[in-house]
DNA sequence: GCCGTTTTCGGCCCGACTGTTTTCAGTCG
């Protein structure tokens, strides 16, 4: 199930959300906004807080935490409810829409009686909005277009989302009687960027009890189909959920075909028809008398079709067939080859953990290294200054000698529309690291956003551009830019590429990294990390390598220490003596 | 609503960008 922080900050937001649509403080709405953050991130589950520890966390002040624990008590907050019974269903959906915040969204509504998507589709087709004050024909323009690019983002779920919900149905499905094997098939197998159902599959001697299990889960909100061996539901949130439920002996064929992708299924089974077999998710058989040759393992099926297994990830069909008739299919990055994190954040800036429990964190997932990267003053909402980052480094190398860890004290600095940086060089030459990342001016011509991040990538003090195209999922697409120029200039000035693990960037996505792979490009995987949870989504930047078929050798941060280090340090120049 | 060696009251993330406004409001990061 949801961790109950989760929950918790969920009903923070929407706290939040309404007050901002009833243009309450907007300094209170931001309490709250900051308070859902800092219990997401809280390293203890909150549930098992009383009043008075609640109130110990940072930024939850005795209000919070008396509506905190009633929440956990009742399922509900007295307040809350009265805020919703005031702003009418569906006024905060709108609040989703790129570009609309609550100002706007109220406007709509008291206004033009607005108070779902349909109605303000309706309203923006009618050309009522461009009426309204403080709007124009180019606003209704521009709500059109966000509204359009949401929703052709095809109700597809990100994969950290899909992931949970994949996880916490296979919990519940494994404790079902019957059940012998349980694993989550299809896209989400694979590893694509956004899901667009998940797919699970299970071993069984006996269907239908497990079917009945599954169709009465507490996730589930709607059946959409039932049968014996295959069973849709729309999950309470909306996200269809498809099970199919095979026999035990033919586990690795199942698990194949409901794997994919489709495009790969199509050329094993074109395989298999020329060696005289046939391939279903029932087996590998003789194509003639329709004898059973093989279906326990995955291994069994491709080895049987004369191939070596092939990780996931990377079952595309994009060259991972002929790759593997060949003998010659990529070793891939894995997870246990991951040194350290070169990318975080601490409270100094806008995460929410201070730095010694980021550093415990870190030295707990068992890292060699690990690299501190707060943001650079540029980014002029988080405050930093000179001073503050002087006097992290004295804190850094403090800890450096409590824990025994190595740490890196880095920043993440900020790409200017012109293509320069925070601080000056002789600063910049006392960190460890620097990533340098675009948070501002994001529409630029793609020949001015190119020049933009030649000119970062050349600067002898970056180390790694920073969630490079800048895109989240389902809500800002990527930057344009002539992203082989860009490759070909960071790979010649030995600059790495960042996949950043953040499952709502996965950023560079899996497309790029292997064009940038080509260009012969290092990449950094990293987290973008603003609280302790956040260090587990590793896994997500990882499988995204994989899927852009990198291998350990060309990741930074599975590289030894001294090794890292000569990277990181060879670009600059020989330090200036600044007494 | 939170927070505090300048404050228990009075601040609070600050600037860019966009489109609308004839001097600024809303949104975003």
């Amino acid at each position: 199930m949801a961790r109950s922080n989760d929950l918790v900050a969920q009903m923070l937001d929407e706290f939040a959300d309404l007050l901002a649509i009833s243009a309450g403080d907007p300094f209170k709405v931001r309490a709250y906004e900051k308070a859902a953050r800092a219990v997401e991130g809280y390293h203890v589950e909150v549930e098992r807080l009383d009043e008075h520890e609640l109130d110990a966390i940072p930024s939850v002040g005795s209000h919070i935490a008396r509506k905190i624990a009633e929440f956990l008590r009742t399922g509900t907050v007295d307040e809350l409810d009265g805020l919703r019974s005031r702003v009418p269903a569906g006024l905060r959906t709108l609040l989703a829409v790129p570009g609309l915040g609550p100002k706007r969204a109220r406007q709509a509504y008291d206004e033009l009686g607005v108070t779902s998507l349909s109605e303000l589709l309706d309203a923006l087709h009618d050309q009522r909005l461009r009426h309204l004050r403080g709007w124009g024909a180019k606003s209704e323009e521009n709500l059109a277009k966000a509204i359009h690019e949401a929703q052709t983002g095809g109700g597809r779920i990100p994969l950290g989302v899909a992931l949970g919900l994949a996880e916490d149905l296979l919990e519940d499905l494994s404790s079902v009687d019957h059940v012998s094997k349980a694993a989550y098939a299809g896209s989400l197998r694979r590893m694509r960027d956004t899901i667009g159902d998940v797919d699970l599959l299970v071993a069984s001697d006996h269907p239908e009890p497990v079917m009945q299990a599954f169709t009465e889960l507490p996730l589930v909100g709607r059946v959409v189909a039932q049968g014996p061996t295959k069973s849709s539901v729309v999950t309470t949130k909306g996200v269809q959920v498809d099970l199919r439920v095979i026999n035990p002996s033919v586990w690795g064929a199942a698990l194949m075909y409901f794997t994919g992708s489709k495009a790969h299924n199509i050329r094993l089974r074109y395989l298999a028809e020329r060696a005289g077999l046939k391939l279903s998710e029932y087996g590998l058989f003789e194509a003639g008398t329709g004898r059973l040759l093989v279906s326990q393992t995955e291994e069994d099926v491709y080895g049987r079709l004369g191939l070596p297994w092939v990780p996931p990830t990377i079952r595309e069909d994009t060259g991972e067939i002929e790759a593997a008739v060949a003998g010659q299919l990529p070793q891939l990055v894995e997870l246990r080859d991951i040194r350290g994190d070169l990318h975080t954040h601490t409270n100094l800036t806008d995460g929410v953990a201070a730095l010694p429990e980021m550093v415990a964190a870190a030295k707990r997932h068992g890292y060699r290294y690990y690299a501190i990267t707060d943001h650079a003053p540029l980014l002029y909402m988080q405050r930093m200054t000179a001073d503050k980052a002087l006097e992290q480094r004295r804190q850094i190398r403090q800890l450096e000698r409590q824990t025994g860890m190595v740490l890196l004290h880095g920043s993440e600095l900020n790409i200017q529309p012109d293509g320069t940086l925070d601080w000056d060089d002789d600063f910049l030459a006392g960190f460890d690291i620097a990533v340098a990342s675009v948070h501002s001016a994001f529409r630029q011509s793609r020949q001015a956003m190119t020049a933009r991040l030649v000119r970062a990538v050349e600067n002898p003090f970056v180390n790694v551009l920073g969630h490079p195209t800048g895109r989240t999922i389902g809500h800002r697409r990527a930057i344009d830019a002539d992203w082989d120029a860009v490759f070909r200039a960071a790979a010649c000035a030995g600059a790495a590429l960042e996949i950043n693990s953040f499952p709502d960037r996965l950023d560079l996505s899996d497309e790029l990294v292997r064009r940038a792979r080509h260009a012969g490009v290092k990449f950094a995987i990293s987290t973008d990390a603003h609280a302790v949870p956040h260090l587990d989504y590793m896994r997500f930047g990882v499988a995204t390598a994989q899927r852009g078929w990198v291998g350990p050798a060309e990741v930074i941060n599975t590289w030894p220490l001294d090794k890292l280090r000569r990277f990181l340090a060879k670009r600059r120049p020989a330090r200036r003596r600044t007494g």
